[in-house]
DNA sequence: TCGTGGTATCGAATCGATTCGACGATACGT
DNA sequence: ACGTATCGTCGAATCGATTCGATACCACGA
């Protein structure tokens, strides 16, 4: 047999290098076997993948493949959230769905970024080998995780976040969408709403929002929803919830409802669908009809299997689509390029919980 | 100055050995420095985090560390659905929070691999530096996916799923879980009891199984779950679910209760909460009053914030200790050691759906 | 027969860090 | 003052593949 002209792994599993000696290739000709490369004859390859299947090896090492080529084929998705809360959030999922798709027809991995501080630890995001990071379900503004990243050289998609020089960003028009639900409710008559709003910031506070508490609000996309309320009312009470979760809409509601009829809202804008849930549950609890008592909108379109029948107006937004775009931005940035910012459109969807005012 | 003397980048990001140079000591010392040994100077470790601070260097490069370190700090979780309707499961949500609680705290990320056709493709296992994976959601005798993997030498972790060589089970006790509900019922007077089941195999079948279906069942929870009603009732009929979800329950609720009343059963034993649920509605919707004329039990203990006032009478699972053991596990595999399988208890919750037969 | 063009394969450098054993210097004991 | 621990730093090998430019080979035409 011929002597070994290049060297071998010592003990253990095969390496290319084994598997091109027993062939009787160079490691190169092996890795042109393996990558499928056309300037390689078929016979060779066959050899090549013969003597990989006689040694039990599974192909090149993904590592130190990664290593050569610069990526590692993992993007990371940071929910800002521990995953048990941030799961709960059906917009969250379907985002994720999309960008799963994407990524999983490039044959990109996704990662996910967690920590139930709230943030992802930077001990992991300095462990761990990500070739992009999208922001999904936490576009705070001023991240610490989003900076580490940056300094890494991480290139960064932000879905629905903050606007940050040289980081692509994934939008929907909020404030028209909530403009447009607002317009409808005024055109229906109403005249006492309120906005029940998801947490401007991530420190458990729940209740009326006032002046300065607003102005230090972490999230663009809240303040967009506020905003798109006062296009059409002017100044609405506000009242900010905990958590985007149905128990913290149960508890916004039974809080703006249950007070005398004539200091009561008649319509409630809800940021999100979840939120809206529960306020339609409070609503039922207080025994208010729904919409001849009160109206309720939601946002997000998401489709809220235990609901029931009823179907809940609100601003439908494409989030499957958002996911995809944001998949499809950080693969661009892998790659190189710089792909433009994108702005999606929502619209209005009227349901049956919405009539004109009492 | 000094000169050179390692090799520097040409151009680009700085490396660690830039950096080196720029302090004034060696790679290895630099090394040293970010990883906080305690072999190396206060002092030393000052000056090269300062160099490294004007060059704007971040810290080592995760990737070249994975290769030297032979492991990349990612691990893999199998859910074989496509994300959206996995993680409509709050059973598979909640196993993937212990799993990150787990894995974070170890600076380890988790990476989903997922797949519309079913399975994760072989081309991303084949390019994403794995450490180990987790079969969480989709436990499938003979599934390609577990083959690749340990082709590739990479650990693996199954929870509930098949009993392969080698590889680590984390299991619950479902069919004595299952045979004390059915216990319960038989107790309470039920005599016409029938299970409805989540998926036997992945094809999108629904309706009664028969014994050739029921041999070619690819989900051996799911089989255990059948047989702990056996154990108790010897055979009844099955209705098999095409997937884990509450239209799914809903869809087997109508099927088997909309009968006449003399062949209607009595008690439900559903694989999981989520049918039950599904069960509940259902039941609601023919005017069935739970427990007067129906008792329904599920299985999980799953929190369905979404049922109201109803408690129902379930098994409950450790699930997020599962997932901490299914990653601790994993962890203790990827150091090489040989962890045993766990086998978690579960216990009967007696809530509200179960009563005498009528 | 020799030159030329095209192609399949090969060599060697490279990606960027980690780690172990070696080495020099300092401190200490006698 | 000299031998010996101790401690901090350094060299060099190594992880395992990829890739570019070079080389060897073959066929073909003049």
């Amino acid at each position: 047999m011929g002597h070994n002209r290049y060297r071998l792994t010592v003990s253990g599993r095969p390496t290319l290098a084994t598997v091109a000696t027993r062939a009787g290739v160079s490691p190169s000709t092996a890795s042109l076997a393996f990558s499928g490369s056309p300037r390689v004859t078929a016979a060779t390859r066959e050899r090549v993948l013969t003597a990989a299947a006689a040694l039990g090896y599974a192909g090149p090492d993904p590592i130190a493949a990664s290593l050569r080529r610069g990526r590692s084929g993992v993007i990371g998705a940071v929910v800002g959230e521990r995953l048990l809360y941030a799961f709960r959030d059906p917009v969250a999922i379907q985002l994720l769905d999309g960008i799963t798709e994407v990524l999983g027809s490039h044959g990109v991995g996704l990662l996910l970024l967690a920590g139930d501080t709230g943030r992802p630890s930077t001990e992991q995001i300095a462990r761990i080998p990500l070739d992009a990071a999208i922001f999904a379900t936490c576009g705070q503004e001023d991240d610490p995780a989003l900076e580490t990243l940056r300094a890494r050289g991480v290139p960064v998609v932000v879905v629905e976040g903050p606007v940050v020089d040289g980081v692509t960003l994934i939008d929907i028009d909020d404030r028209r969408g909530v403009a447009e639900v607002a317009r409808l409710l005024h055109d229906l008559g109403h005249r006492r709403v309120e906005t029940v709003a998801m947490p401007l910031r991530l420190d458990g506070t729940r209740g009326p929002v006032d002046a300065s508490r607003r102005a230090r609000a972490h999230y663009r996309d809240v303040r967009h929803r506020i905003e798109g309320v006062e296009d059409v009312f002017g100044p609405v009470p506000i009242f900010e919830t905990a958590s985007n979760a149905v128990a913290e809409g149960i508890t916004a509601g039974r809080a703006l409802l249950d007070v005398p009829a004539h200091r009561r809202p008649t319509a409630l804008v809800a940021q999100s669908d979840v939120l809206a849930a529960g306020i339609l549950q409070a609503a039922a609890e207080l025994g208010l009809d729904v919409p001849g008592d009160l109206s309720v909108a939601g946002f997000d379109g998401a489709d809220l299997h235990w609901l029931g029948h009823v179907r809940l107006t609100t601003v439908v937004q494409p989030t499957e689509v958002k996911g995809r775009a944001a998949a499809t931005a950080a693969m661009a940035l892998v790659a190189g390029d710089h792909p433009p910012d994108v702005m999606l459109p929502v619209h209005l969807r009227i349901g049956t919980t919405t009539a004109v005012a009492p």
